[in-house]
DNA sequence: CTATAAACCTGCTGGC
DNA sequence: TGCCAGCAGGTTTATA
């Protein structure tokens, strides 16, 4: 469920509460996770070590504990994490934490798509790698991305969805960017001049801020850590709208399939052939 | 390289 | 009311 803006809001809503705690107790439910690792290896290289950071990349969470080790969180599709909710909260907690101060946390995940990951001192944090750069890093400029695009055909959706590039955007933020920039999501990512590119970026940074300053957007599942809802969702523009009218023309809002996922877009708003090079 | 499709799971909705 | 198809914020892997 959550995307960048989501991830980043629990991350605020956690920091203040766990950094600078131990970590008491870790119990592990019987369902596994998609990728998670072991009640003992968990135990291990968190009971008794403080949280000294809190940090982000893409759409994971990292944890930084005394001694070294790193705990990395993904919350997939439907992965929640949530303070001070019982152990019991619910058939879908597969991880609860116990910390200094009474604080807990519970790692709730309906699909179970999600990744609790914990690595020794020194190891080498694999997913990590994966990850592209960071939407607000200034190493994202409109040259780097035309020069990722060069010479690709793939649309500019799967490309704005590849974590690989950009980390962070997800299908409902991917939707709304290519709405507010203009652009037919089927547009060849290589065909995209300089201007065009300016244009997506900063229309990514304006929403992935705004999105984060409305506390995410919540369409089905996604809490913040408090057990809140987002408020983006009654500012999207296109996700979930097939066949209502267009909020800036009045057009009919299309849906396509596009790398196995809906997009939702206006034909009108977003003509096929502006912004090629 | 590119692009689907499938895989991992559960739950909800809408049509019949 | 019941059943079934289709869909859902993500990522990885296989296949053509």
């Amino acid at each position: 469920m959550p995307e960048l803006p989501e991830v980043e809001v629990i991350r605020r809503g956690l920091a203040p509460r766990l950094v600078g705690r131990r970590f008491l107790t870790v119990e592990v439910g019987d369902k596994r996770l998609r990728q998670g690792s072991s009640p003992g290896q968990l135990a291990r290289w968190l009971t008794g070590r403080r949280l000294m950071e809190l940090n982000r990349r893409g759409k994971y969470l990292i944890f930084r504990l005394e001694g070294g080790a790193t705990l990395l969180i993904h919350l997939g599709m439907t992965g929640r994490l949530l303070l001070g909710v019982p152990r019991n909260h619910g058939p879908h907690v597969h991880l609860f934490f116990t910390l200094e101060g009474g604080v807990t946390l519970a790692f709730q995940d309906v699909r179970r798509f999600g990744q609790a990951l914990v690595f020794a001192p020194g190891e080498p944090l694999i997913p990590l790698e994966q990850v592209g750069r960071e939407p607000f890093s200034r190493r994202v400029t409109p040259e780097w991305l035309a020069e990722r695009a060069q010479g690709r055909t793939r649309p500019l959706k799967n490309f704005l969805l590849d974590g690989r590039v950009v980390a962070g955007i997800g299908n409902i933020y991917a939707c709304e960017i290519m709405f507010a920039a203009g652009v037919h999501p089927a547009t060849p990512a290589g065909a995209l001049s300089l201007e065009a590119w300016q244009t997506v970026l900063n229309e990514t940074r304006r929403i992935l801020k705004r999105a984060i300053r409305q506390g995410g957007t919540t369409v089905n599942d996604y809490l913040n850590s408090r057990g809140e809802t987002g408020l983006f969702q009654v500012e999207l523009m296109v996700y979930g709208r097939e066949g209502e009218p267009c909020r800036r023309c009045g057009s009919n809002i299309k849906r396509l399939v596009q790398a196995g996922r809906s997009t939702f877009f206006c034909p009108r708003c977003q003509p096929k052939k502006r912004h090629f090079s």
